[in-house]
DNA sequence: GTCTATACCTGGATAGAC
DNA sequence: GTCTATCCAGGTATAGAC
């Protein structure tokens, strides 16, 4: 479905490929662009540095291939999941299944998506462009959501969706930042995002 | 007041400092730690790559420095705009002000503040520790903020406030990635952020 | 498909003239 | 205080044996 891969000979080369990969989006996520090294990757990857030019035809190859696969899983997740939706779900009720999923896709592809996210400013925006049109259909998705539980009143139409999109995402990616899967649920913290950003932190209490 | 600089001879090396120090936050910002050259930094501030050392012993030196600034900007903006308030402020309206300040502060100093939210994963444990006690001291800041406020009631008592705060200073934090002063003042995202956080996206009509 | 060996370059850092 | 020149480590990438 989603491949990146070339070369694509041998069929028992794939585990290389995914070892490189794995390697390089784990540096990538806690070093970033610049810091990572093949000699590195090759070393966390069990070969030689040498080596992985038998599988990418580059340092850049290999890192595109990271960041892309870190974008595609969060958006193929959310679509997906959204798509199998009941078609009469609800306005509130979809936002809510994106925002769970985005969470889980995002924390459980840690360090695809991680690298991805963090990453991605610091690269050289010829490649950039290549996984451009991925995080644009992502953003597309999500201003779909929103704006149509506005046009239908459910959510309030004082408010810019394209703005509260960004501020949204970015509360929610900024968990790469801080999650420890050790200390709660990827689901308590959904639940209590969706919570807030639904009704707000304030008690409602209309007598005041 | 905040001053990282040992050496602190000529009164007008301050400015050299203060254009190599400019270079590193710009370049810091937008290629990460790794990316950042000496070189690159000296052309940008119109000086030899070996000038650079009269002014900083090493690369790291210049990095912590421009990452301690951006973290102290923002924590000093906030903390001296709250302890101005009259103290019957109110917690929301603290809260308000809290926000909105830090999201000025962030976005007016962009190099310094980008580059050290952006940049803080990925610089050598040995001085993420350096500015870790600025960073801690803001972090609780926050946590009294918004401890005090669920204390008294005017933040709903089954959420979490800790979490909380790591979504919410994770959603500002983000703006740095994307907001344009171009496009919009800083004060509307200000604005519609504290409104979302205060009262939700889904509108208050009591009957449904 | 992976290794070893190595070419070539660029990076941080130092020395000493000015 | 800044320059030029240079050292050396470490980076990507290639060549060719196995």
């Amino acid at each position: 479905m989603n491949d990146t891969s070339p070369p694509r000979r041998g069929r028992k080369s794939e585990l290389s490929r995914e070892q490189i990969l794995d390697a390089a989006a784990r540096m990538l996520r806690r070093q970033g662009y610049g810091n990572t090294t093949l000699r590195a990757i090759a070393e966390v990857a069990g070969i030689q540095a040498g080596s992985i030019y038998y599988h990418f035809a580059s340092k850049d190859e290999i890192m595109d291939a990271v960041l892309e696969r870190g974008v595609a899983a969060v958006y193929e997740a959310v679509r997906d999941r959204l798509a199998a939706l009941p078609s009469e779900t609800g306005h509130l009720a979809r936002i809510e299944v994106a925002v769970t999923t985005h969470l889980e896709a995002l924390l459980s592809h840690g360090d695809y998506t991680s690298a991805s996210i963090r990453t991605y400013g610091e690269v050289p925006e010829a490649f950039q462009q290549k996984s451009q049109p991925l995080r644009e259909a992502y953003v597309v998705l999500w201003q779909d959501l929103l704006g149509a539980a506005q046009a239908d009143g459910a959510i309030r139409d004082d408010l810019d969706t394209s703005l509260l999109r960004t501020l949204l995402l970015g509360s929610l990616n900024w968990t790469v930042e801080w999650y420890d899967p050790t200390q709660r649920p990827v689901q308590d913290i959904a639940r209590q995002a969706v919570d807030v950003l639904f009704r707000g932190v304030v008690p409602v209490e209309e007598a005041s």
